[in-house]
DNA sequence: CTGAAAGCGCTTACAG
DNA sequence: CTGAAAGCGCTTACAG
């Protein structure tokens, strides 16, 4: 292995002269400098990033907090994933996925000193992995909100998605239209689900009629049920917005079976979800496509600005979905 | 931030023997063991691991190398790269993404110590990345296979399962059976391809039939045109096995689009992938499930034990992808 | 069974 | 502009 060392004696100066040019950290004359480049070249020497991280108390290396996510089939999820691995690449740092199960992970993750910082996905309301962050002192970003809006966040612009989507189908003659979400299993559930909820109540709201919110599990038998649900129950409706991946196939599937069409008898947006989805689905779902890998270089930017001090960085940032437009909306047909 | 010093002093040791009872790695008196014990447990020390790698030349981290997946809407991807970080941490490492794009990157990676190992996903039939690993002398385990059999890999046992999916089919009475696989943009393309094609020649070969082999992208888009392929060149295959994830859909969508129905006129079975998609598609698709999580384990194990010196580690493991009947598959109809 | 000490390969005040 | 040296927090022969 070829150290600092031998880089130094090839260039006839000391390490930490080798060491100012690799960091730029101070002034070196050109000449020695050339010297030195010259022989990291010959070398092809490389530093030893754990040698860097032990004595700079750096690491560079940048946690990615996430539940199980190993069942879902959230095709969002990968490209959130791995648009946090390239961006945290592009700007020298590396990516370690960090599966939180229990307290004596967190534990080895805040007091290992193994990152810098951390990322966290599927932040619920009240989450106690923040309450632990914050506790810690180790900089974070969190990719979603908990009540506590001051904490350092990036997100999904729900209100505006929402808001879109109604518009969309209100363009359509819509004004009974319901929303499809997430079953929360246990605990208070992302905050997402509040906030979508909460939008569409806003964004009906001058429609002046009852909200209609279905919470299924995020699954293909979870879209069946809610299909099943809105047929028997909200006949009135002649559209839907989902904001719930997994479920939107089932939901298309069993209409159908219901022998409804898409979209003669219900237009259908899936929003947070991505057009490859949308696609697969017969008809071809509208979707709001969700920002999920410009959340991510996003959510590393911010994380990455504030270890290094960068002025001003931006504590929150929201980015709405973006509308595709697919084959299951259509007019208002009268019955 | 409190030291193994800390420790030592409060234990009244040398930080030599707090190292010995945390490594347990030398004999220590009970005694001095629970009193170094209660120590660590009073300050909630932890050792740090950037120290830790640096002094005993083992970092404890894994790279999972991998291509730009960030467009690929693989639903097995997900599962494997969960099941890599799972199995990583339960063995006491931590995983890194690394997407792998040039030499600049590859060459850091190698050099820069910062992973003991490195695990590589979609690997090609000739693949510039597992050259300069075995140049590199860096240990790793493949996930796929080169030309080159010697080296350490698992893999789905493509010969057992196109093996099962064609008897399966057979137990229907179909006998013109066709193979959809995903087309290689550009170089030799992963060694899955090749032989998932030799796995089907050798399965049909007592059917006495002429192969059909369709290649298209793995995308919805790529579905439709095979299925188009099919219903033009081939009408008398009566089933199709496809190994190609992100087509499947569209196959299904394109081959109704045509008037044709499944399994009525064209029984199908698609392998390789996962229930989750099997049930998102109309009609709920007959696939074979990607053992993708379980891959991943064995390949971190394999990766670790390697490591760790394990003696008659295996080299290779092939597990076939199980067969989940859905809807897709049925009798043939005489026409 | 325990400890003193060297060393892992860097960074970073501090001197000159 | 450059260097000698301390130090990051551990592990690990080596002595005793």
């Amino acid at each position: 292995m070829v150290t600092m060392r031998d880089v130094a004696a090839r260039a006839n100066v000391s390490i930490a002269t080798v060491s100012f040019v690799l960091n730029g950290t101070k002034r070196v004359a050109p000449e020695t400098r050339a010297r030195i480049e010259a022989a990291i070249e010959e070398l092809n020497y490389r530093r030893n990033v754990v040698a860097r991280a032990l004595a700079s108390s750096r690491t560079r290396i940048l946690a990615l907090l996430h539940p199980d996510l190993e069942s879902r089939a959230n095709a969002t999820v990968i490209q959130f994933v791995m648009g946090a691995a390239h961006g945290a690449r592009e700007r020298g740092y590396d990516l370690v996925l960090w599966p939180v199960n229990d307290d004596e992970q967190m534990s080895h993750l805040l007091a290992g000193g193994l990152v810098d910082g951390a990322l966290l996905m599927e932040v619920q309301i009240r989450d106690s992995r923040v309450e632990r962050l914050v506790a810690s002192g180790l900089p974070f970003a969190l990719i979603g909100r908990t009540e506590n809006d001051d904490l350092p966040y990036v997100d999904i612009d729900f209100a505006a998605t929402i808001q879109e989507a109604v518009a969309h189908l209100r363009s359509y003659g819509h004004e009974r239209i319901a929303l499809i979400t997430d079953r929360a299993r246990g605990g208070p559930g992302p905050g997402r689900i509040m906030r979508v909820e909460s939008a569409y109540r806003d964004a009906i709201a001058p429609l002046g009629a009852q909200p209609v919110i279905i919470a299924v599990d995020s699954t293909s038998a979870g879209g069946r049920e809610a299909a099943r649900t809105l047929c028997a129950e909200h006949p009135e409706c002649t559209a839907a917005i989902l904001v719930n991946e997994g479920a939107s196939a089932g939901l298309a599937k069993e209409i159908r079976a219901a022998g409804r069409s898409i979209p003669g008898d219900l237009s259908v947006i899936s929003a947070s979800t991505t057009r490859e989805l949308g696609e697969m689905i017969e008809p071809e779902l509208t979707v709001m496509a969700a920002p999920a890998a410009e959340l991510a270089r996003l959510a590393v930017d911010a994380l990455i600005d504030q270890l290094e001090g960068v002025p001003d960085a931006p504590p929150h940032t929201l980015i709405p979905c973006t509308l595709v437009p697919g084959e299951s909306v259509g007019p208002v047909t009268v019955s």
